[in-house]
DNA sequence: AATGAAATTTAAACCAT
DNA sequence: ATGGTTTAAATTTCATT
């Protein structure tokens, strides 16, 4: 679990919240808001880029592009030995936008993100609906979403909460 | 709904689909893989940006930082007028990392990413019960994730599923 | 829309503390 | 772990098709 843990220091946590807001924001500037030199802060990012912990990606806005129908779907899996294979037939699927392994009732939860319900429906019935296991689904309709972007892009360290876990190194 | 659509050309999508690897990738690299001058590229990565469609962002992997509670919270709203105030509540509290509403039968589903279940109780009790109009909540757990950065990262437009929508404009 | 070239800024690599 | 210096590379701006 709590094996390879990285521990953030506050100094981290101000560089990543930069990095968060605009990935492509220079070091140079970083080093300058935070008052650090650019060698400083290229080592840190550097540092937390190689340990897997700081990601810097892109992201297409669903919305912008037309595809509108995001849902939410639970699928049950029978027999239970099978989950782990189904999961990995599903992350296959190019409009799984998310899939974790969940508690009950049911055993999996994927997102879709399509262009539409009829997009949507193909995708159930030929991908999903065909795949060994497969005991029955719940789809879910995210009409709005408030929060998109940040969905596995913000935690929660934003400003006040700092380091009760970080109170030593650093 | 579909006002603002951008309709992405394959060589957007070829573009996009570099970007959403490495974020920090140079447009340099990007012109030397597509073949185009390093001024196209710009031009176009500028015009994704500005349009709202592409974002480059950081992403921090909760699990590499001691964050090891992520669950799916549903949450019922009554009266049901008040669920664009409570949601406007509770993208608020950092934890949250993900907002819709939803179909029922809950009204909105969030996303909490918490260091563990006693923070995650704390969030619960003292942030979202407290909130006027939440009327019961339901929680399932993410006992592992397997699509993860992807979440809200990856769209279904990978590598065959070329321009049905697009092939009028390039 | 796509490109080329010059001026400026930034990043990378190295070394030092 | 942080910072300075030099060299290499990328970005920006402006002009051109």
């Amino acid at each position: 679990m709590g094996k390879n843990l990285f521990q953030l220091s506050e100094g981290d946590k101000t560089l990543v919240n930069l990095f968060k807001k605009d990935g492509r924001i220079s070091f140079t500037d970083v080093a300058a808001k935070l008052g650090l030199s650019v060698s400083t802060v290229r080592n840190r990012y550097n540092k937390l880029v190689e340990e897997g912990v700081l990601h810097i990606l892109g992201w297409i806005d669903p919305t912008k592009t037309g595809f509108n129908a995001y849902n939410r779907v639970t699928i049950e899996i029978s027999p239970s030995h099978l989950i782990e294979r189904v999961a990995k037939e599903l992350i296959k699927i190019k409009e799984v936008s998310f899939l974790a392994l969940t508690s009950g009732p049911a055993d999996i939860e994927i997102n879709l993100i399509c262009k539409d319900n009829r997009h949507l429906l193909e995708v159930m019935q030929k991908r999903i609906f065909t795949i060994e296991g497969v005991k029955n689904t719940h789809s879910t309709v995210y009409y709005n979403v408030y929060k998109w972007a940040d969905h596995a892009v913000d935690l929660p360290f934003a400003e006040t909460d700092t380091a009760k876990t970080n109170s030593e190194k650093n």
